[in-house]
DNA sequence: CGTATGTGCAACTACTGAGTTGCAGGTTTG
DNA sequence: CAAACCTGCAACTCAGTAGTTGCACATACG
């Protein structure tokens, strides 16, 4: 299992930063100055998420004449996912231990 | 569905945090004195970390005796694996557009 | 060539947050 | 009661970051 580096957990740990994601994953291909009107920052605050978006690998940038779109890279959600899923196993695996050890007490000792 | 707060992403984000969260996860109830064996940082930095997951929901504490051992609370991490189960929908959604465009254009087209 | 539009870089502010040290408060046990 | 152990609070430092403004650069188009 891949680990989920920590670039991704940050990414994802701004709300605005998370707007950002969630509209390039609905609209497709977009570009900052695009978004402007769906968000109450500036441009140049976008361009920064997107920034960290790409360096996380969550987007994949391209240029197209003058203006760069950028499109989701979803993978890396994966990796948190899995992360997510590991310690609900780790947590499964706990409670039957301690299931087996009541069971053990009940046996024993009842 | 129930909207994954900005608290659960905010306190996922920290790489130590994430570390407290797995350790609670497989030891179970645990202490923060416990854990200052297995962190290169001291008591009360851990005590702050704990605080945060207490505050976003993914752990909750129970005083035992002198100390205070706390749980994991799994249920706000089902939250998160929606929103990305949500994003990649969307990704998804998307992509069946797309390839619906690329059809109709084919048979129009060609 | 000049103008539209869009991107990129730099400097700056303000805030948050992780971590530390130091010390006070509570709870059990001898 | 006193000692030992654990927790809790406060003040502080330091670094990172979200956001802004301002301006320079690139690209297409009349």
């Amino acid at each position: 299992m891949r680990e989920a580096s920590d670039a991704v957990f940050a990414a994802l740990a701004d709300p605005t930063r998370r707007r950002v994601l969630r509209l390039v994953a609905e609209r497709g291909p977009t570009s900052a100055t695009l978004l402007v009107r769906e968000l109450p920052v500036t441009r140049q605050a976008i361009a920064k998420h997107l920034v960290v978006l790409t360096r996380a690998g969550l987007v994949t940038r391209q240029r197209t004449g003058p203006e760069v779109r950028y499109a989701l890279a979803p993978e890396p959600l994966d990796d948190v996912s899995a992360w997510i899923a590991e310690i609900g196993a780790r947590w499964d695996e706990r409670l039957a231990r301690l299931r087996q050890v009541v069971l053990d007490q009940e046996i024993g000792g009842f």
